[in-house]
RNA sequence: GAUCUCGUAGCUCAAUUGGAUAGAGCAACUGCCUUCUAAGCAGUAGGUUGUGGGUUCGAUUCCCGCCGGGAUCACCA
């Protein structure tokens, strides 16, 4: 049930018979009306002004007049200067609110909740992307929160999805903390060191970088150029034999790769559970790196790549603003983007019907992305428009930029720990729990810093550039996700009083809403239009934000009603299926955002 | 140098994709717990939307110039 699809064709059909305007009502801008004003819903006349010659005020008037006249649907109209305020019958909503107070699939089945049918498209989302070389930071969390909470949003709004990961494991740097752990390691293993396999692994990484630098230093001294010098480090030459060994496919530098690699999976694999997301499958760089050359080679004979005299191919991407590309080198080896051709390939060749390949992935990599969906339209492929770049901001810190080299970047399981112990210090201090140290608690201290967290990075609209300040991060009041949460705690809690004043299931009639009521009710049935516009952008800030105005308004709403009172069955009866519904708004929007609600806290 | 992108209250973010008097939270100040969870609610204060033009009934939103931040332009990934 959607009113405004009905009161488009009311419109259209006022054009017409008033001014005899030919306009589609799909084509009919209706907007909620301003809660400054009175009414539901809001048409701008000022579009139709000139064919209707006359002034806005006239023309909103004749056309509120003819939907009243009309049906049972309108009840009553104001016009403030060219903008039409229609009342929605306070039936209807009622109405509304019933059907799908009785069945909440109504709200959250998308077959049901759309007067339209949805399709159901088959869409792949790419995120996390790590290198296996160092631990995960700040940035990653950003996308890690991203990517599984587009591919939740896309899936609540009907699409078929799934989440896909690709390991950077291999190339030049994945030697570098090989090579270093070899060198200098003795024998080290996240056991002995008693550490996460992705922080040892890191810590070699770095280690290398310093020895790296000490012996360019000391070559600097004796005289030599920087680029001499660069050349001539002995650890330069060493790691670069250690590629070559892998590529090679020498056993024991394999072998060492394997086991390195291993502790870091199993670090990541912590990470990803602490951070609850989560990969239908799991791609590796050193099983996709290969491919794509193939493309390359055949394209040739296509005339859409052209080769050099030094037998390295291109393609020429000027002819829509952007530059020769390399796609292979002179040598025959791939480069970044060959690896990327293949695996897009190989996942719309795996995936028959796919619709999108959604990549989230950083917003300097903009460039990379225009290429390589420039490539497939050349090539022809007819699922090249389907290659979307979900292109997301940067984290900032107070302090700046991350910087790795400086030191100032945030790592991401220091960064959980973190807000989990504030979440349980703050939690402590509430005094309201019975036993604190219970595995429920325990939950409830991860769910709550968590949410805190997520909600933090995830209510920011994801194309937009954003500072993460620490201390506002642990914030649990205001727009965040502990007051979120709260609130459906605090749901909770009523409705188990009224459940032992009430019973199950009480009945209630029509009644008389008050404008808190009725808010809360217009706020529930947006939610289908919000889960669709969130899936349609990509964008969770928008089911943050949304999940936010729910929480606000049923505090205000709780602020100034009783809602349960044994004297008022009827009205109580009706207030507990509201804040029921609501509670089950509330926890349906934060679940797209992976967080978890709690029952109490 | 070229291309792209961003600039909204002291701070962090919104603004239904061109609509009404630009909204929230934090920080500051003031009230409200004998009641269903005060991690709450209500109020005060805070704005020339970087800047100058243009487009039109109407611009934070679209176009151009300028100022300021950021990113990219590798036979790195």
């Amino acid at each position: 049930m959607r009113f405004e699809k009905e009161i488009r064709i009311l419109i259209s059909e006022a054009l017409k018979s008033l001014y005899d305007i030919e306009y589609s009502s799909s084509d009919i801008l209706l907007q909620e009306t301003k809660k400054e004003f009175v009414g539901d819903l809001t048409l701008v006349v000022f579009p139709f002004t000139k064919q209707s010659k006359k002034s806005p005020e006239l023309t909103a008037e004749a056309i509120g007049k003819f939907l009243v006249g009309k049906q049972s649907l309108i009840s009553g109209f104001n016009v403030v200067k060219g903008f039409l305020n229609l009342e929605i019958q306070d039936k209807l909503w009622f109405d509304y609110f019933k059907k799908v107070s009785s069945d909440s699939s109504e709200l959250f089945d998308p077959a049901k909740a759309y007067s339209d049918k949805v399709r159901s498209g088959k869409l792949m989302v790419e995120y996390s992307s790590p290198n296996t070389n160092k631990p995960l930071h700040l940035g990653h969390v950003r996308n890690n929160l991203l990517g599984y909470s587009v591919s939740r949003i896309l899936r609540a709004a009907g699409n078929e999805v799934s989440m896909v990961n690709l390991i950077n494991d291999r190339g030049v740097h994945i030697c570098k903390s090989m090579l270093a752990w070899q060198k200098f390691g003795n024998g080290e293993t996240p056991q002995s060191a008693k550490m996460k396999g992705d922080h040892l692994v890191g810590k070699y990484y770095v280690l290398f970088d310093k020895k790296y630098k000490a012996q360019i230093a000391s070559l600097l001294e004796r005289g030599l150029s920087e680029e001499e010098a660069d050349k001539q480090a002995p650890l330069q030459h060493e790691v670069q034999e250690m590629l070559r060994k892998w590529e090679a496919g020498d056993p024991e530098t394999i072998e060492l790769w394997k086991r390195m690699n291993s502790w870091v999976y199993a670090g990541f694999e912590e990470t990803y559970k602490a951070l609850g997301v989560e990969f239908d499958k799991i791609y590796y760089e050193s099983e996709t790196y290969l491919l794509g050359k193939e493309i390359a080679a055949k394209s040739l004979e296509q005339g859409v790549f052209y080769k050099k005299e030094d037998g390295s191919i291109w393609i020429d991407l000027t002819d829509v603003g952007l530059d020769n590309k390399v796609v292979l080198r002179a040598d025959g080896t791939s480069v970044y983007i060959t690896q990327d051709m293949g695996t897009a390939q190989l996942r719309f060749d795996e995936n028959p019907g796919l619709e999108k390949l959604i990549y989230v992935v950083g917003n300097e990599q903009d460039y990379h992305f225009k290429v390589l969906k420039e490539i497939f339209r050349k090539l022809g492929r007819p699922w090249a428009d389907g290659l979307y770049h979900l292109s997301y901001g940067m984290v900032d810190l107070p302090s700046g930029k991350m910087k790795s080299r400086e030191g100032t970047v945030v790592d991401a399981d220091e960064l959980i720990a973190e807000i989990v112990e504030q979440a349980e210090m703050t939690t402590k201090a509430m005094g309201k729990l019975d036993d604190y140290d219970s595995e429920e608690a325990r939950k409830l201290y991860h769910d709550l810093g968590m949410g805190a967290l997520k909600y933090f990075i995830l209510k920011v609209d994801p194309k937009k550039r954003m500072l993460f300040n620490p201390a506002e991060s642990i914030d649990l009041n205001g727009n965040t996700g502990p007051f979120i949460q709260y609130t459906h705690a605090r749901i909770k809690s009523v409705l188990s009083k009224g459940k032992k004043v009430l019973g199950e299931n009480p009945e209630f009639q029509d009644r008389k809403m008050s404008t808190e009521e009725k808010a809360l009710i217009k706020l529930i049935y947006n939610y289908p239009d919000t889960l669709q516009a969130a899936a349609e952008n990509l964008s969770p800030a928008l089911m943050a934000n949304y999940a936010y105005d729910v929480a606000k308004s049923f505090n205000h709403f709780y602020h100034d009603h009783v809602i349960v009172d044994e004297n008022e069955k009827e009205t109580s009866a009706f207030r507990l299926r509201l804040s029921e519904l609501t509670s089950a708004v509330i926890k349906q929007s934060m679940s797209l955002l992976g967080i978890a609600v709690p029952e109490r806290m």
